[in-house]
DNA sequence: AACTATTTATAAGA
DNA sequence: TTCTTATAAATAGTT
């Protein structure tokens, strides 16, 4: 049907094998539809074209996971089994990494220590001593940053021809993350870096775990 | 296409209806093969008569259940059982919770270290800290209990009584896990305690990030 | 099941 | 892509 008859064989030139596909996928959709109407039935068709994208067709009165789940009730097949069985795989998988890097945090904040080598323990002291250096300079910056911004802010309201003198104190005042109560520590890490033993900083915070660095939930779930 | 139009709506009379079924289930399936040899495309067709017998296409090239398994992957829907959905979910957990400790892996060797604000900076630094200081604890008894069992093997080895000197000095030599490049940075470590400034271990061990402690593989799998 | 008048789908061209 | 249209194919009603 059409201008000229053609043979039943792969089309060769991409874009008319594209074409006939997007016209002969509606033509199907549609005789899908009539069938489903006209003769009471219920169909479920699912295309993938040669560059992989899905069509899919299903009655109205019905769904996919409905077809699917009866065609296997009268072939006898089970299709999903096998699926199954590789995402138990999957999943067991999961739960090794999971608890491989449980073991690995729990050893982050110095427990089950004992099942580590001398060699494994010396790399974790160095690994751990570098991660500390790294976040107190992140932490040192930030809090510098913070007070450049309160300088700034300080100057600003100092100056009489500025307005609005108050409102801009409770804005230094809320311009640090947390509560009031951080500001003080904050200020105990000092100005210098680079140096391996900073001064520790008060502990102000006796709900650290609840904060996400405590041992919470390492018991695998 | 017959001899007369007919409006797409249920055919009342069930003789013609079951025929015109027939009929069109012929066509459609040959539609359906037509468009998977002419335009390379796969395709599986299901169809329930309104007499619930069950009638099914699938392209050659693949299989129901592969094309199932693919309309699964595409859709991301959940066609599986209750059971299967459970699993899923599960699944599902525990990929978020993998995440969630590769994070906290990654910000424990300070990396990402933006995402944190003050106070939770605060608290990952003391708890790297305490972790630490166990850890260097840790580090220190093992040595001084090796160091321990090493005296008395040499006292042992020492005294005249005894045979076999030979074969405990070779024991005495692999008593340290690991290879004997340890032993040297072993003794780095000083017999003093809870300072928060322990000598550095000499870096003795350039690949570290094999035996665990580098950011291996904390991209979710 | 076959037949066939007609409708429908669609290949090729614009 | 979308439309047009000549022609092939499908099929409704009939036998």
């Amino acid at each position: 049907m059409g201008r000229g008859k053609i043979e039943i064989m792969r089309i060769e030139n991409t874009t008319n094998r594209q074409v006939t596909f997007s016209k002969r996928r509606a033509g199907i959709i549609k005789k899908a539809k009539e069938l489903t109407v006209l003769c009471d039935a219920h169909a479920s068709l699912i295309l993938f074209s040669s560059t992989h994208k899905l069509f899919e067709y299903c009655s109205p009165t019905t769904t996919m996971k409905k077809m699917i789940d009866r065609y296997q009730q009268v072939t006898g097949t089970n299709l999903w089994d096998s699926h199954y069985e590789s995402m138990q795989k999957e999943f067991n998988k999961l739960k090794e990494k999971n608890e491989r890097l449980r073991k690995s945090i729990r050893q982050r904040i110095g427990e089950d220590l004992d099942e580590l080598n001398h060699s494994e323990l010396c790399g974790l002291e160095q690994n751990l001593s570098e991660a500390l250096k790294k976040i107190r300079l992140t932490l040192e910056n930030k809090i510098k940053r913070q007070i450049d911004t309160c300088r700034k802010k300080i100057r600003l309201a100092d100056d009489p021809r500025n307005k609005g003198f108050r409102e801009l104190q409770e804005e230094i005042n809320c311009s640090f993350d947390g509560s009031e109560d951080n500001y003080e520590s904050m200020m105990v890490i000092r100005d210098s870096d680079a140096q391996p033993c900073p001064v520790r900083v008060q502990s102000s915070h006796p709900n650290l775990h609840e904060r996400g660095y405590g041992c919470h939930d390492l018991v695998l779930g």
